[in-house]
This record gives structure tokens, sequence and C-alpha cells, in this order.
RNA sequence: GUCCCGGUAGCUCAGUUGGAUAGAGCAGCGGUCUUCUAAACCGCAGGUCGGCGGUUCGAAUCCGCCCCGGGGCGCCA
């Protein structure tokens, strides 16, 4: 059992009050509840329990009476204060005040190498889809959201005893594919460019390039001649939609060679997936976020998946012909899924669909988990729909279909509250954002603290520079967008990365004191937490295992943070109001150095849950 | 047109799924370093929770209508 947790020991004791109370009138394990949360008002308890006022109702009687008789019948035996009439507040609050004792025992009991979160019987298999990154196109700030946060919640689920399996899912397949391995193969042709010297800025402009020069202005020539515009107008125009189409032909030809594994074709393309792939893994790898080559999976991997798909769906009546097209209905959405174009084409739906059959079937995902822009909404709702419907999301044997989740993210802005751009208006490259931080963290470190030697200096810029952009992205609530800004994550005031690092480094320090003054750490001294700030504390810390629980649940990384930035508040205040290696005596010292020790367990082991780096000195 | 997401202090954001007097951080004002890292701590000030109705003992939270902002909407990915 969870015998650190005191919501559960609370609730364990008074359901049984309420039991009591309710007499067999009500039975619903909701009515009897006891709903223990942390109190609103501290100063009137550690805990409140807010079932009397709800069980009232249901039993027809005065709230305020039903309190009396839950504190009459509840024995909180030795975790807390024995209540009395004093303790009912309001319409009827509980309000509980844990003993001294009560929390030290509790302390201890989390106190274990697990700190208390409960492994698996067995171990489930969690799929995160993650980074999202296109072949020849920049990265940039949106796929910097989905690495994050991707990462934090692929990290959560192996904390709580997951096997997690990242997916890069790769766009390497496709007509804008086509279009731009054929602008490189006309300029390696012309020797523009050499294919061994490529790099993704030369890509970037060429896929570019490419979507211009295939992209028929034909709107604009309808409008010309319906206006009746000059000749010249007009035949400008002509030229440039007949430029586009053969371009347009010519990508097709060149789709379709890659599509036969043309060896010329597909080496140039292969030169692209490379020169990409390695700048995606090499911003992974500065950023501390856990994916390789062996993550990535490319739309290209399912290519020869999709026409037995949707042929096999199209033979169970799953999916059906519409206008030309292939689509799948599903319940409660209007726009049907669309998996096979009128001109034979797949759709990134399609992808998609095969894409959760291995992760659900091959893989063995219990859940899929997609860290995709919030623009993806409807798409992930008619994919998961379709998928459900196929039969596609269930392992073999299982009695029903995995969760797929689209743990979908707002919109990084600028300063401007505009989308994230540069001065001229271009995306920003990830790289050079990254760099910006580590230059700036780097300048503060050393100016903070010019004692430090350089190379070691450079390293805590490393983890500063990390922690102050993971933790803009994670603690707030991803759903929403969020404004991006160098000078407020790198203040190092309030609530930021660095400050949490910053509260890891105290608490170390006090450990490299006290083995200076050769004071030993007794891992299994009592705990007291008599002074108001060692009891906020000790609270806090216990609510660590049930936060990594809702991260889980909820796929919302920012409830960590949350915690976590209240676990290093408290500790602040605890390290102001309360002296460890200077306490008045070996006791309170043995005691306050053990709680020193949980807390810096606690943060190190959250941070290392979001992808967040630590250092032993700053 | 329709669907989805957002709207909380000057700014940036939380709010444990319906609980008490809505909380932090920045910015502002005022305090605290001869003692474990002041990248800290303490105090003051700051609010029609977009608006109006409804549900009930009780609403930032649930329901309805409206306002503002962003996004999506069958043959692009």
């Amino acid at each position: 059992m969870r015998q650190f947790d005191p919501v559960a020991a609370l609730t364990e004791r008074l359901r049984a009050a309420i039991v009591r109370v309710a007499g067999g009138g009500v039975t619903e394990a909701e009515a009897l509840d006891p709903r223990i949360e942390a109190n609103k008002r501290p100063e009137l308890g550690d805990f409140q329990c807010n079932a009397a006022m709800g069980l009232a109702k249901r039993l027809g009687k005065n709230p305020r009476e039903v309190a009396q008789a839950i504190v009459k019948a509840a024995d909180l035996g030795d975790l807390a204060e024995p209540l009395t009439d004093k303790d009912i507040a309001g319409p009827g609050f509980i309000n509980i005040r844990l003993r001294t004792a009560g929390v030290a025992a509790l302390l201890s009991a989390f106190d274990t190498p697990a700190l208390g979160v409960p492994r698996p019987e067995q171990a489930e298999t969690v799929v995160v889809d993650l980074c999202g990154v296109n072949l020849a196109k920049q990265m940039h700030v949106g796929h910097l959201r989905s690495m994050i946060i991707g990462d934090a919640i692929a990290r959560v689920f192996e904390r709580l005893g997951w096997r997690s399996v990242r997916q890069n899912h790769l766009g390497d397949w496709g007509l804008p594919i086509a279009m731009v391995t054929h602008r490189v193969a006309e300029e390696v042709q012309a020797g523009r460019v050499s294919l061994d010297a490529l790099t993704l800025d030369d890509l970037d402009r060429l896929y570019k390039e490419a979507q211009r020069e295939c992209a028929a202005d034909n709107r604009g020539l309808a409008t010309a001649r319906r206006w009746t515009m000059g000749p010249k107008a007009i035949a400008e125009l002509e030229a440039q939609v007949s430029g586009a189409e053969a371009e347009l032909a010519e990508a097709k030809g060149t789709l379709l060679r890659l599509q036969a594994r043309e060896p010329a074709t597909l080496r140039i393309w292969q030169r692209i997936a490379d020169v990409t792939l390695s700048e995606c893994l090499s911003i992974c790898e500065r950023l501390g976020v856990k994916v390789s080559q062996a993550d990535t999976a490319g739309e290209s991997s399912y290519a020869g998946e999709l026409g037995p798909a949707v042929d096999d769906l199209l033979a169970r009546g799953i999916a059906e012909t519409s206008e030309g097209a292939t689509v799948i209905r599903v319940e409660g959405l209007d726009q049907p899924c669309l998996i096979r174009k009128s001109d034979g084409g797949f759709l990134y739906a399609t992808t998609d669909l095969c894409a959760i059959r291995r992760r659900v079937q091959k893989i063995g995902a219990s859940r899929v988990i997609y860290c995709v822009d919030a623009r993806q909404s409807l798409h992930f709702a008619q994919v998961f729909a379709a998928a459900v419907r196929a039969g596609f999301a269930t392992r073999p044997g299982a009695p029903g279909p995995s969760r797929l989740q689209h743990a979908a993210f707002g919109m990084v802005l600028g300063e401007d509250h505009r989308p994230f751009k540069t001065r001229s208006g271009d995306n920003v490259r990830l790289a050079d954002l990254i760099r910006e931080a580590f230059e700036r963290a780097e300048a503060i470190v050393r100016a903070k603290n010019p004692d430090l030697p350089g190379d070691e200096a450079h390293a805590i810029a490393r983890a500063v520079a990390i922690a102050a952009v993971k933790w803009v992205d994670l603690s707030n609530d991803r759903i929403k967008d969020y404004v991006f800004s160098f000078d407020r994550m790198l203040a190092f005031d309030g609530d930021t990365g660095p400050y949490l690092l910053y509260a890891l480094v105290r608490i170390r320090s006090i450990f490299r004191k006290a083995a200076e003054r050769g004071v030993a750490f007794d891992p299994r001294a009592p705990f007291d937490p008599a002074a108001p700030a060692e009891r906020a504390l000790a609270l806090s810390l216990l609510r660590f295992p049930s936060t990594l629980q809702s991260v889980a649940e909820s796929l919302e990384p920012h409830r960590l943070c949350t915690l976590l930035y209240e676990v290093a508040t408290l500790f602040s205040k605890f390290f102001d109001a309360c002296p460890v290696l200077n306490a008045d005596d070996p006791s309170t010292r043995a005691s306050r150095l053990r709680l020193c020790d949980l807390t810096a367990r606690v943060l190190a082991d959250g941070l290392g849950a979001l992808g967040i780096p630590t250092a032993e000195r700053m």
C-alpha cells in the first residue's frame, strides 16, 4: 500500500467513518469518497474533508450534523490529531491536522529508492510520436515543442516502469519530397551543388524553390482572363502556369522512380534524408532529447503497406468509395477520413493508419501518444476513429483497442504575440535558437560565478540553457500558445528552470559542507518535521508519486513542473528559516539532513523525468 | 457557414476536474547577507476570473446564448 501517501491514508480512515454514517442508505463509491484535499487554508489544517456536504444532500440531513457524525465516527490513529466539532468549518468542511510524528512516519515510508512510485506488475508499452521533421526543411520552434514535450512524456512513462518507444515519423515521402528530390537532381546535374557537400540550408532553399516553381497560378490566370487584362499579362501568366505544370510533371516522374526504387534517384533521396536526419539528431542530442536513428520510422517505411491496407479496408466494408476517392466514415464526425485520392494516390491519413497498426500490433503499444501541434486535431480524431473501426488499434487477443491520444500543443509566439519569427519574417532555425540560449547562459553563468573553471562553467551553462528552454515549454499548459523570450527564461528569477537547478545546487552544497566539517549523513536518523517550514516541505514532497501518475494520465507535464516549483520554493523557505548544519542539536541536524536529501532526490528525479539536466554547482 | 482551442492582476501564467477569503512569478514599493550559494527570503500593493443568464447549500470550474482572439474543415503533408 501507499503508506507514505497522506491522502490515501486519510481517505481509507474517513471512508470507514462515512460508511458508518451513511448507514447503508448510500452505497455508491462516489458518494462515499471522503474527498480529501490539501487544505485551502493552511492555518486551519493540513488537509480537509469535503464529503459532508454531498452526503448530507443524499441523506436529506443538515450538512454540519453530518460532519459532526463523521467527526465522531472517525479514528485517525497516530496519523492525525483526533477530530472534534471545532474542526468543522463553514458549511461542513472538516479540517485535519497531521501529528508531527505522523508526518515523520509518512516521510520514513516514502524514503525508499523508488520514492514511492510503485512498479507495475507487468510492464506496458507506450509509443510516443515526436519530432515530426520533414525532409529538406529546417526545423523550427514547432519541432522544439514536439521534441521537448514528447521526450518528457516518454520519460515520465519510463519513470513509472513502462517501456516507452519514441517514434520520429519522418516526413520523407510523397510529392513534395519528389519535388525537392527532382530539384536537387537538377542542381547536381548543372554542377551548382555537390551531393557530398549538401547542407540542410541548401535543401531548405531548394525545397522552397521547388514549391514555388510547381505552384501554378491558375487562379491568377483565371482572374486575368475574367478581367480581360492586357495580353502581355495573360501571356506571362500562361507561361508561368505551363512552366509549373511541366515542373510538376517532372516531379511526378521522380515520384514514380522513387516508388520503383530506381537507384540513381534513390541515392539522391537517401542523401537528402541523411542530411536532414543528422541535423535533427544533432539538435536532439544538444537538447538532451532521447531520439536516435533507431527511433526514426519515416513515411517511406510504410509505402509498401498502403495499397494492400486500403484494399483490405474496402474488402471488409470499412472503407467505401465516394466521388472517386476512398474514404472511411466514422461516427460523430461529419468529415470522413480520406485514405485514397481519385487518382489513386495515398494521403497522410493512410500512412498514419498504417503507423497505428504497426505501433499497436507490432510494437505492442497499449497507448500511442502523438505530440503534434493542435492544428492537427481533426486529422487525428478522424484517423484514431478510423483505426479503431478498422481494428488497427487492437492488439491481437486484447479485449479492446489501445488508447490513441493526441497530446496537442499550441504555438510559440514572439514577444509581439505574433508567430515566432526572425525580424526578416523567416522561421527561426532551431540550431540558431539553441546556440543563442547556450551563449546567453554561458555569459550569465560566468558573470554570476567568475571563480568557476572554464570547462565547468561551460557544462553548467549547458544545463542552465536546457533547463531554461525546456522549463518554459513544459511549465505552461501545453494546449495553450506561449510567448518565447530569452530574457524571461534566462532571467533566473522566479518560476524558471535555473531557479529549480539553483535549489538543487544549494542542497548539494550543504552536503559538500557537511563532508568538509566531518558531519556524517545518517540515512536512518529519525525525522522530526516540527517547524512549519519543514512540515510544508514534507507534505509537498509526498505528492511526488501521485503527481507523476497524473502526468501520465493527463499527458500534462506542467503538473509536475508546478509541484517541483512548489518543492523548490518551500525548500528555499525552509533553507532560510531552518539552519541545517548549524542546527541547535545533533538530532535536529540529522533530521534536517534527511529532509534535504529527500528533497534533492525528488528534485533530481522529477527534473530527470522532464528531461532536464542538473548541476552540482552554479 | 460549421467544428475545435483559448480569454484569470499592468505583463507571463497556475488553479488538484463543483468547495472556504481565486494563487504564483515578473514588473513596482519597502525590508533581510560576519553563520549551510542573496540566482534567495520576508512584507506591501495590484482582480466585474471576456459578458449575460441558468443549474445548487456553493461556480473561474458544469449548461445555454453572445463578444473577442487563434486554428481546422475530402482528393497538400
